[in-house]
DNA sequence: TTCATAATATACCACTTAGTATGTTATGTG
DNA sequence: CACATAACATACTAAGTGGTATATTATGAA
C-alpha cells in the first residue's frame, strides 16, 4: 500500500482564489486600512502569491474596487436589510437588527467598526473610483431602508406626515455613528443609551 | 542708497517652527490620512526641512500625536463648545452651531469631514497613544456637551427625567455621523434633513 | 497523450518611506 | 565680541512599496 503523498495537491480554480485574496484583503483592510495594508501583507494571509493577485487584480486600487463591490456591499445587505423583511412591522426589525449585529456582538467584532464607514472616510476624497463604489454602497444601503420604512407607514406605525426618506437617511447616519462612537470610545456598554435615544427619535414618528 | 537684500531674513523660533509644522501636518492629514502623508509631503508645504522637524518630534507618530493634542482638541472646543456659553438655552446653541458650522459651511469645507472623527476611524485602533489621545479628546466633546444640557435642563429646556449625559453622547455621535454621511454622499445638502430630524429628536426632550 | 493556454510562482526593479548622521548658522548670554 | 548651544539644513541609508518580466505548472479540449 501506498502512502498517500502529503503534499496538497495543488489545484487552481479562479473564483476560490479570486475568494482568497477577497477575504484576506477584507481583514487585512478591516483592520489598517486601505492605505495601510501592503499587498505582500495580504498574499501572506493565503496560499497564494503575486502572480495570482495581479493576474485578477489590475492593481491594489481593482482590489479594493472589487472589495467594496463583492463582499462590503452584500454584507451591509444581509445584516442590515435582508433581515427586516421578515419583520410586519420594520421599524421593530431595524431596532432589533441594531441590537443584534452592535447590542449583542463580542467586542473584537467592533473595535475596528464598520468596514464601510471605514473606507468611506478614508478614500472618498482620495479616489474616484472608491468614491463611486462607496455611494453606490451607501445609496443602496438608504434606498432599502427607504423601502422597509414605506412598509412600516403603510401599515400605519408611522405617522403619514413623515417623509420616510429623510427618516432613512437618519438612521444609516446613526449606524455608522453608533460604530464610530464604540469604535472611539472602545467601550461597546455605550450601545445601549445610544439606542435608548434613538428609540426615543422613533417613538417622535409614530 | 543701497537696495534692501530680498533674501528673506532668516529668523529661528521653535514655537513658530512647531506651529508651521502642525498646521502642515493638519492640512496634510485631514486630506490624506494620517498613513496616507509623508514626512516630506508635509515639509513641502513649509518652509523648513527635515532638521527642523525631527528637532522637534522624535517620531512621525510624536508629530500626530501633537497634532490631535495641540491642533484638533482645541479646535473641537472653540467650534462646538465655546460659543454654546453665550446661549440662555444650550439645545438652540447646539442646533444653532450645527447650522452654522455645518449647514452654512462651504462644500469644500465638508468634503473632507471631520478632522477628529477622520483620525478616530483611522488611528484609533492602530495605536495606544493616538488612542488614548482621541478618546481623551472624545470625552472632553461628551463631558463639555453634557454641562451645557444640565444648564438646559436646570433651565427648564428638558424634561427632568431625561438622562443628559446619554442626550450628549448621542449628539456627538450625530455630529460625527453628519459629516459621515456628507462626506461619504458628497452632498452639503443632505445636512437639511438629518437637522430636522435631530430637531424631532430634541423635541422628545422638552 | 498532446498541446495550447490559463493560472500561478519567483525574482527583480525603480521608487518612496521614516529616520539618522553630521554639518552649518542663528541667538542669547557673559 | 566671543562662544556655547539651540535651531535648523543636507545628504544619506535601510527597509518596504506597488508593480513587472519571465518562468513554471495545472487543466481541459482535441
Amino acid at each position: 500500500m501506498k502512502p498517500k503523498p502529503v503534499i496538497a495537491k495543488k489545484t487552481r480554480s479562479l473564483e476560490k482564489s479570486r475568494k482568497q485574496l477577497l477575504e484576506a484583503t477584507f481583514l487585512e483592510v478591516f483592520s489598517k486600512g486601505f492605505q495601510g495594508v501592503s499587498i505582500d501583507e495580504i498574499l501572506k494571509k493565503t496560499a497564494l502569491t503575486k502572480g495570482a493577485l495581479y493576474h485578477q487584480f489590475p492593481t491594489k486600487l481593482d482590489l479594493g474596487y472589487a472589495l467594496v463591490e463583492e463582499v462590503i456591499t452584500p454584507m451591509i445587505l444581509d445584516r442590515w436589510i435582508t433581515p427586516l423583511e421578515d419583520y410586519e412591522n420594520p421599524v421593530e426589525g431595524i431596532l432589533y437588527q441594531l441590537q443584534r449585529n452592535i447590542g449583542d456582538a463580542r467586542p473584537e467584532d467592533l473595535r475596528l467598526g464598520c468596514p464601510l464607514n471605514n473606507l468611506v472616510q478614508e478614500m472618498s476624497p482620495l479616489d474616484k473610483g472608491f468614491r463611486q463604489r462607496l455611494q453606490a454602497a451607501l445609496n443602496l444601503w438608504v434606498d432599502q431602508m427607504e423601502t422597509q420604512l414605506k412598509r412600516a407607514k403603510k401599515a400605519g406605525h408611522i405617522r403619514s406626515e413623515v417623509n420616510v426618506r429623510d427618516v432613512a437617511l437618519f438612521v444609516v447616519m446613526a449606524h455608522e455613528g453608533f460604530y464610530g462612537i464604540i469604535k472611539g470610545f472602545e467601550d461597546p456598554a455605550l450601545f445601549r443609551p445610544l439606542f435608548k435615544s434613538l428609540r426615543s427619535y422613533f417613538s417622535s414618528l409614530s
